[in-house]
DNA sequence: GTGCACCTTCGAGCGCACTCGAAGTCAAGC
DNA sequence: GCTTGACTTCGAGTGCGCTCGAAGGTGCAC
C-alpha cells in the first residue's frame, strides 16, 4: 500500500488553499504535522486533504480560527474529547442558522430595493 | 416641523454601529454629511438613519465598504445613476444567493458530523 | 466660575487571516 | 558539475474594517 501522498502544490489545487496557507495552518496547529518524503517537503495523504476540507467548511461558515484550533486539539488528545467537540459543532451550527436567517431577511430587503428600481425604469 | 434629529449616540444605540464607526463612515465618504446643531454637535434624522440600516444590511451580506462607498457615491450623483445602482444590487443579490446556498450545503456537513458525535456517544 | 458630560477632529493602532519574500536545501536533467 | 525549479523555514508585511486615544470645544448644573 503506497500512502504515497501528494505534494503541498497538489494539496493547494485540491483543496483551495495555497501553499503558503497549508504551512500556516500546520504551524498554527490548525493541521496536524504532515508527513514528509525523503526530501523533507510535505507530503499530503487522504486523510490530510480530507481534514483540510472540512476545516475549509468551518472556515467559511464562519469559524474563527482560534476555535477551530481548540477543536483540533481536542482531536488531538484523544476520544474522551468527543462530547465537547460535538458542544463546539452544535454551538457553531447554532450560529450558522442564525446566519442563514439574516441573511434570508436581508436579502428579501434587497429584492424589494431592486423591484423599486425597476419599478423606477419602468415609469 | 422640528427636524431636529438625534444624537450620535442615540444614532450609534438605534443603528447598532459604534459613535466612532459612525465618524469613520461619514468620513470616508459612506455616510453623506450629517447636519449638526447648534453646538457643532452631528444630528441624525430618520432618512440619516434608514440610510444606515440599508448600509449594516449591505455589510451584513459581505459588501465590501468600497463597493458600498461607490454605490454612495452614485447615490449622490443623481437619478441618473439608477441604473448602475441597480446592477450593483442584482450583482450583490446573486453573491448572497450563492453565500447562502454555500451556507446550507457546509450545514448540512456540520449535521452529519454532530449526528456522527450522537452515534459515537450512543454506542 | 468650575466641574462635568458629551461632543469635536485627527492620526495612529489593532485583530484577524492570511500573504509574501528572503535565504537556503535538494533532486533531476542536461 | 551546474542550472532549474520546487521545496524548506522564518519573520515581516498587507488589507480590511474598524477602534481607540489624545487634545480640545461647548453648554448646562451647581
Amino acid at each position: 500500500m503506497g500512502m504515497t501522498g501528494i505534494t503541498i502544490q497538489e494539496a493547494s489545487r485540491t483543496s483551495g488553499l495555497s501553499a503558503h496557507t497549508l504551512r500556516y495552518y500546520e504551524r498554527i496547529g490548525l493541521v496536524p504535522e504532515v508527513g514528509r518524503d525523503a526530501a523533507g517537503h510535505r507530503s499530503y495523504t487522504g486523510a490530510d486533504l480530507a481534514w483540510l476540507e472540512f476545516l475549509t467548511k468551518l472556515r467559511r461558515t464562519g469559524m474563527p480560527i482560534a476555535d477551530m484550533c481548540r477543536y483540533a486539539e481536542l482531536l488531538r488528545r484523544g476520544p474522551e474529547t468527543a462530547a465537547e467537540r460535538r458542544r463546539i459543532l452544535q454551538e457553531h451550527r447554532e450560529r450558522v442558522l442564525e446566519r442563514i436567517a439574516q441573511l434570508n431577511g436581508d436579502l428579501a430587503v434587497l429584492d424589494r430595493k431592486i423591484d423599486m428600481y425597476h419599478e423606477m425604469e419602468s415609469s
